[in-house]
DNA sequence: TTGATAATGATATGCCATTATCAAACAAAT
DNA sequence: ATTTGTTTGATAATGGCATATCATTATCAA
């Protein structure tokens, strides 16, 4: 992955304008707009050798496949909408943990998800 | 399922007395204990029954395949040992996360990950 | 103890996300 | 514009978990 392409660009914008962490089929969704002959396996292509440069990240969610986003944020967690699946970042953090595991436990790091209805479909529907 | 088998008593002891969540494969390994010959598809079938009887409850964590626990429990999250893998009980959390999120989304619920050392693993290692 | 039938175990199959393959298209240095 | 080596896109192959299949074994009511 030396040369640029108008799919690789198309690739990295389509996730930096998503403002939130993308599915690699998101990713193929968003990047066809701007080149509609994109293939899946360029789309994982490029998504692999851009986490090996550091430019994207890998998210888990409890269940799902991998979603990225662009690195260097800084300590955050997510929110996962449970009627339409999409995944937000919440720049929030309740804090310290340590003093939640069990005695002899070392806590080093956490992961947080909140599940509710994002603000497009709290507004929509009837719960 | 509807007969007491040798097979599924040995599944639901195993998770019973592992008093954490355990995957497929470590409920085989366990099982095997009491019922050498058991396979790994008699654990798969009595286990999505044990699920849907509610005597069993999945558990997910990021990144990994499915754990189960015996149900019932109430509110609590898990710890991963990041050398062993193991996940244990957390029975504490640290309260209320409504406030987390972005101005209109409504949270409802939440899953907590801690990761870093067990006792086991802390004990013995040189981090 | 027997007999109807449910459960088991070995393994084939299904399912899906991801990766490998390879000819064609393209980037970019000359 | 030519050339050379990289990237792409279509699709086959892979890998891993889970389920289906089916002959055999076991459960349990009578």
């Amino acid at each position: 992955m030396e040369r640029n392409t108008r799919q690789r660009t198309a690739i990295r914008d389509a996730i930096a304008l998503a403002n939130r962490p993308l599915l690699a089929q998101e990713v193929l969704d968003a990047a066809q707009t701007q080149v509609p002959g994109l293939g899946i396996a360029t789309v994982y292509r490029n998504i692999k050798s851009l986490v090996e440069e550091d430019v994207l990240q890998e998210v888990r969610l409890p269940g799902d496949n991998p979603r990225f986003e662009i690195a260097g944020h800084k300590h955050h967690h997510h929110f996962q909408c449970t009627q339409c699946q999409r995944v937000f970042d919440v720049h929030a953090c309740p804090g310290d943990m340590s003093r939640l595991a069990p005695a002899g436990f070392t806590v080093e790091n956490h992961d947080l998800t909140l599940y509710g209805h994002c603000k497009d479909c709290a507004a929509g529907a009837a719960t």
